[in-house]
Order: structure tokens, then C-alpha cells, then sequence
DNA sequence: CTTCTGCATGGTGCC
DNA sequence: GCACCATGCAGAAGT
């Protein structure tokens, strides 16, 4: 047996040679026994040095003989990591493997290691065993047997996954902590699992599958689910390899009932059935929505399917696709994010490669992203019905499988989905574009204005003071302050005629478009012909000052995010308002751009601050937030204002109103005078004061 | 009117 | 070029 323990969570990984009886490769037999292992060596193959460490791994016993085999004996596909589907003595005529026992993993609780613990055993006949028993309910009886049958007929095994040994080359250290595992190859399909497919599953998942049995878990394939089938319809579509290959077989389209359990135990029963497809199949599971719900599975995550044996149960599990770098970091050993998991498996694959890893950070989902842009993107985009999965294309998928990731990576400055725009790729949008996208924010934040000719009455609440506009912000004209050397304050606006700069006074506010011809300020620069009043020199810098100013703004957002990970939405949004006042008044600045009201001060949190100009990522009723608190207060306080007018009001009424019908009949007119007057005088006040009255009961009610 | 069902269509990736 | 598969769509069934 070799064994290996890893300390760092991946547990161990037992090879059973007993049970390990030939690996099949180019008509060549390699027996491996208890006592004497042939370590393949696999000279400058990138797929046998994974191997050979992979094994060298598991040999912790320097006594014991390595394993000796040449590389041209060495089958790509035999062993992988994670995976170990070894061939069985099927030869195919070409030399390559024609059959394959199934990749078996026994998550082994039982182990006293404090980390999760997993034996691979590489099973030698379990063919039998791939059969469900418990999963066919209704099936004619002789499906155990047209599965045993199924399961025992050779296929040809998925090709090599070269970048996966690839990664395993780079990653000479180290152990992933995901296991990409080949699938068994069994069932009737003949085709090839695409490794879009392959499981995905770590010990945790594992652990999570088996719970406290000592069942061996086989993972067959897993699935990214798309926005139809995490839709209402209740149809998951499978892929038909894996269909074929791992469920049983189904002549007719109405199919037959599945029995699927849980990763809670849970049972679930799935109509497995296909429909006709042009000369083909299209396999679907029905029925799914009430697991979907109970798992809150949503496009974009991913469902894995294995099977337990002996029993042969069938048991999903899922993966959300929350990719959250916090996740990665506190939760090594999971796979955060089905859909970004390649990022995620190759972030820790490659965690020692800083240009890798630095691509890692920048693929991070929005979702779980430290950036409040890209969060209050995410939770817009996510409006769309969980239709943006914030995925990397299959295909991008696929080729850092294919160990084409790494020249794409090395140049990410090349977008690499290719269009966000077309149907089917309209869930997966690049982290780049998300990026561009926060650009865009940033710049459309830059161009927010106050209405120029709106001044904003200060409302004093709890001895704060806020600015109150009555208009909603606009789109005005970038502008770039800066300080001067004698320490006053200046604005800078570039014209969009001539591309001049103008200086201008720090509180003017410019309508989107602007021109020379505007420049009100400056007579004698108030013409495109006029000469620019900066040198060159003198205009670099202050764009340079602005860049880095912008910079250390960002970086300032994201810092506090970072810390406060729960803030989100608006409140992020906040801390940002207030953070990007602190930073403007950090006194180190000298450039600053208007994001806000020039009269805005540090700490203020008024709606024109922190509300995005989309509207969205309104607050709950409930919401206790600072900024949900402060709108309440302000909300409350403009409500008592209202009702002091209008009792001051009501009061000078009744007082006309006394004088003109004298002191006698005070009391009974000052009663009815109170509906009467307001009703007639103003209706609108009347129906202000009703509002008021609701008002201040449902918040005496409250 | 909504939901379900069965099939068709077209984009995409693989061979 | 072909196969796969995500999704659209029309008719049926249900509410």
C-alpha cells in the first residue's frame, strides 16, 4: 500500500495495491504488488511528473521500492490526480486503454487524522458494483442486470486531462486541495465525458457525501447549472455521455423514476427520461425544482453526482457559486464556486505563482467580491433572476484544463470571453468586463452633480446636520480641484470643443456639456482660440495627481470592505461616501474630483451620497443600517417639522378665526373650525395632515 | 391565465 | 461538419 499524508488537509491517500492489479499501457502490463512498486518514470512529461509526484507523494516510506516504469508505459490517462482509474488487461487495438475500473473514493472518517482524510483505493472490480439497486424504482427487473452488463462493457477512457498534469508540473509542491477525478468509465456510453463533466470534489464534499457511512463514494460527473435548469420548469438537463453513462439505460422517451439522495440524506425522486433531439437524445432530470429549492441552487452553482457503493445509491450534492476569496482562505478545502471553481482550483493549484495568483484575485465573482462597485453590480446584475452566473465560459473552463490558461493568463490584459453579448454567453460575463464595468462606475460617480441651481436646506437631526436636495443628482461635467501652491482651491474643466483645461471657480457646477464659449469666469478665456492657460507640463501632472488620487480612492473603498465584510450594498456604498470624504480631507490631497456635493462633509451619509444612481439595492423596511436609520431620522424629523407647521398653522387659523367671531364661541368654533378651515382653505394640507396622522401611528405602533 | 410538456432551434465546442 | 445542449415556443392541461 502507499500512503501519503499530507498536512495540510488533504488527508491521506491510500493506494491499495492490493487491489491494484495492472495498469494497461501500450500493450504493455505493469504489475504493481505490496512489495514491489515500479515507479514510472516519467521523465519531462508534464503528465508523468505529476504522476511521478503524485506518487512520490504517496510514498512515505523510503525503504519501500519506488515505482520504476518507463514513460512510454505510462498511459496519460491511467492516473490522474485524484483520480486513479487504472485499466484493466482490455487492450484496445490501438494500444490505448479500452476499460477502465472506476476512480474510487472512500472518504474514510474513521481515520484518527484531525484533517479530512480520504482513501483512493483503486478498485480492481467494481464493475458489478455500478449498478443501482436502490436507484431503479420501477425499472423492468432486469435492469440491474442490463446495467451490470452496461457497466461491465468496456469504453474508451476520456482522454488525458494534460493540463491538469500540466498544473500538477507547476505545482510541484503542493496538493491540490480540489480533486479534478475522472470520471469511472462505465455505463453504455461510448462517449466522452467532456471534462466539463469531471467531478469536482473535495474531502469536505466527500465527507459530506458518505456522512458517518464507510460507503466509498464514486464520483461520476458533475454539472454547472444553467439558468434553465435552476428555472421554474424543473427540468435539469444532463449531458447525454453522462447520462448514458452513469444512469440506466431508458429506451423509451417517458424514461423511468430515479431515487437520488441528498447530501442531507434527503431522498428525491427524478423522472429520468430524454427527449428526441434531431438523431439524438437530450437527457433530462424532472422534477428537480422542489431539491433545487431545498438546496437554493441557483444557475451558476453546480451539482455533482456520485454514487455510493456498495448500494449503489446515487447522491447529489451541489456547490454554490459564491466565489469569495474570504471563502478560499477560511474554507481551503471547498470548492467555493462551481461555475469559477477552475479559478479557484488553479488560484491554490498555483497559489505560489504570483502572476497566477494575481489573476485569481481579479477573477473574483462580484458576488463575493470586496469591491462595493462590484458588489452593488452583482446584486444589479443578480436582479436579473440569478441569470448571471459571473462564470468564466465553458470554454475558458476547458482550456485551463487544457493547460492553455497559463498564456492566457499571462496576458490579462486580453479579455477573454469574447462575447458578453450573444445569447448564450449572456451569463457569462468576464471579470474584466466586471471590471470595466466598475470603471465605468467610478467615472459615472465622477460625473454626478447636484442640480447647479438647486441650494440644499440643512436639516438638523440629532444635532447632525444634513444637506437636503429636492432634486435628484445629475449628470454634469467632470471636473478635476486642486489646490494651489498658495494654498487656495481651484476647479479644472476640459472643454468639449477644443480639449482645452480652464481654470475655474471650486464651486461652479458644469451642465454635461461645456465649452469655452461657457467659460463665464474667464472672459479672456472664454473662446476655443484662447490659449491654454497650463503648460503641458503643468496639465500632466494635474491629470496624474487626479489618477492618483482616484487610485488611493479605491484603494480606499475596498480596504474597509475587506474589514467589514457583512457591510454591503448601500452601506458599503456609505462607508464609501465617508471614506471618500475622509480621503478628501485627508489634507495630503491636492487634486480631488466631485463625486459628490462640493458642500458635502466627512461623514455625511445623505441619500445623494450613498444612494447609486441606478436606485437599486434599496434597504429592507427592516434594515437597520446606519444609512436606513439616518433616512428613518430624517424621515421622522420632517414629519414632525410638518406637523408643528401645521398645528403653528392650525393654531393661526383658530386665531383669525377667534378674533372674527369673538371670544364667546371659542371653543365650540376652534373645534369645528379645525376640519372646516383646513378642508377648505388647503385641501393639500388637510391631506398632508392625514399622512401625518397615519404616519405618526404606525410609528407609535411601531 | 398559468403551468406543463414535448419538441425545435440555434449557438457553441469538439473532432 | 457534427453533436451537444441551452433555451425558446407552441399546444395541452390545469387552475
Amino acid at each position: 500500500m502507499i500512503e501519503d499524508e499530507k498536512p495540510n488537509g488533504f488527508g491521506i491517500v491510500k493506494i491499495d495495491a492490493g487491489q491494484l492489479h495492472s495498469i494497461s499501457a501500450d500493450n504493455q502490463l505493469i504489475t504493481i504488488s505490496n512489495e514491489n512498486l515500479k515507479l514510472m518514470q516519467l521523465s519531462n512529461n508534464a503528465e508523468s511528473i505529476g504522476l511521478r509526484q503524485l506518487l512520490q507523494l504517496h510514498n512515505d516510506d523510503s525503504s519501500r521500492s519506488l515505482l520504476q516504469m518507463k514513460q512510454e508505459e505510462v498511459l496519460p490517462p491511467a492516473i490522474d490526480i485524484g483520480s486513479t482509474c487504472l485499466s484493466n488487461t482490455n487492450q484496445a487495438s490501438n494500444g490505448s486503454v479500452q476499460a477502465v475500473k472506476p476512480a474510487i473514493f472512500k472518504a474514510n472518517i474513521s481515520e484518527t487524522l484531525p484533517q479530512t482524510n480520504l482513501s483512493i483505493s483503486l478498485g480492481s472490480s467494481l464493475g458489478n458494483q455500478n449498478v443501482f439497486p436502490g436507484s431503479v424504482v420501477d425499472e423492468k427487473g432486469k435492469m440491474s442486470s442490463v446495467l451490470q452488463q452496461a457497466s461491465k462493457s468496456l469504453h474508451l477512457l476520456p482522454k488525458p486531462p494534460k493540463p491538469v498534469l500540466a498544473g500538477l508540473e507547476v505545482n510541484a509542491g503542493m496538493v491540490p486541495q480540489i480533486r479534478v477525478a475522472r470520471p469511472p468509465v462505465e455505463g453504455r456510453g461510448r462517449n466522452q465525458l467532456l471534462p466539463r463533466y469531471w467531478p469536482r470534489i473535495t474531502d469536505k464534499e466527500l465527507q459530506q457525501i458518505s456522512g458517518d457511512s464507510n460507503s466509498t463514494i464514486v464520483p461520476l460527473f458533475e454539472k454547472v447549472l444553467s439558468a434553465s435548469d435552476a428555472g421554474r420548469i424543473g427540468r435539469l438537463v444532463l449531458p447525454k455521455a453522462c447520462a448514458e453513462a452513469y444512469f440506466p439505460p431508458i429506451s423509451q422517451p417517458e424514461g423511468l423514476p430515479l431515487r437520488i439522495q441528498d447530501v442531507k440524506g434527503k431522498e428525491w425522486v427524478f423522472q429520468f427520461r430524454f427527449w428526441p433531439n434531431n438523431n439524438s437524445r437530450m437527457y433530462v432530470l424532472e422534477g428537480v425544482t422542489p431539491c433545487m429549492q431545498s438546496m437554493q441552487l441557483q444557475a451558476g452553482d453546480t451539482v455533482t453526482f456520485s454514487r455510493m457503493d456498495p448500494e449503489g445509491k446515487l447522491v447529489m450534492g451541489f456547490r454554490k457559486a459564491t466565489n469569495n476569496a474570504v471563502v478560499q482562505e477560511n474554507l481551503p478545502s471547498a470548492i467555493p464556486n462551481g461555475t469559477l471553481s477552475s479559478e479557484s482550483l488553479f488560484s491554490g493549484v498555483f497559489e505560489n505563482l504570483p502572476i497566477i495568483s494575481g489573476y485569481s484575485g481579479l477573477l473574483q465573482s462580484p458576488k463575493g467580491s470586496t469591491d462595493p462597485h462590484l458588489n452593488a453590480l452583482s446584486k444589479h446584475l443578480s436582479s436579473t433572476g440569478g441569470d448571471i452566473s459571473w462564470n468564466k465560459s465553458g470554454k475558458h473552463e476547458d482550456r485551463i484544463r487544457e493547460g492553455l490558461l497559463l498564456p492566457s493568463m499571462l496576458t490579462p490584459e486580453r479579455k477573454r470571453t469574447r462575447n458578453i453579448g450573444s445569447k448564450s454567453k449572456r451569463l457569462l460575463i468576464d471579470s474584466q468586463d466586471a471590471l470595466e464595468l466598475k470603471l465605468t462606475w467610478e467615472e459615472a460617480q465622477d460625473l454626478l452633480r447636484p442640480p447647479p441651481s438647486i441650494k440644499p436646506s440643512v436639516v438638523t437631526i440629532e444635532d447632525h446636520d444634513f444637506e437636503e436636495y429636492d432634486e435628484p443628482p445629475v449628470f454634469g461635467k467632470r471636473s478635476i480641484f486642486a489646490v494651489r501652491s498658495t494654498g487656495g482651491q481651484e476647479q479644472w474643466a476640459q472643454c468639449d470643443s477644443c480639449s482645452k483645461w480652464r481654470r475655474l471657480p471650486v464651486d461652479v457646477l458644469l451642465p454635461p456639456k461645456w465649452t469655452c464659449a461657457d467659460n463665464n469666469w474667464d472672459q479672456s478665456r472664454s473662446s476655443c482660440s484662447a490659449p491654454e492657460e497650463l503648460t503641458p507640463r503643468e496639465i500632466e501632472n494635474l491629470l496624474r495627481l487626479n489618477r492618483d488620487f482616484k487610485k488611493r480612492r479605491i484603494a480606499a473603498f475596498t480596504r474597509p470592505t475587506q474589514e467589514h465584510e457583512s457591510s454591503s450594498g448601500l452601506d458599503a456604498l456609505a462607508n464609501a461616501a465617508i471614506l471618500g470624504d475622509n480621503a478628501d480631507n485627508s489634507g495630503t490631497t491636492s487634486v480631488a474630483t466631485t463625486t459628490k456635493h462640493p458642500r458635502h462633509r466627512p461623514g455625511c451619509s445623505c441619500i445623494v451620497c450613498i444612494q447609486p444612481p441606478s436606485g437599486k439595492g434599496k434597504h429592507k423596511p427592516t434594515c437597520t443600517c446606519v444609512v436606513c436609520m439616518t433616512v428613518k431620522r430624517r424621515f421622522k424629523t420632517l414629519t414632525m417639522r410638518k406637523k408643528k407647521r401645521q398645528s403653528e398653522r392650525e393654531a393661526e387659523i383658530a386665531q383669525r378665526n377667534q378674533q372674527a367671531w369673538g371670544p364667546s364661541e371659542e371653543a365650540e368654533v376652534d373645534s369645528s373650525s379645525k376640519h372646516v378651515s383646513s378642508s377648505h382653505l388647503n385641501p393639500f394640507e388637510n391631506e398632508a395632515r392625514s399622512a401625518n396622522e397615519l404616519e405618526s401611528k404606525s410609528q407609535s405602533s411601531n
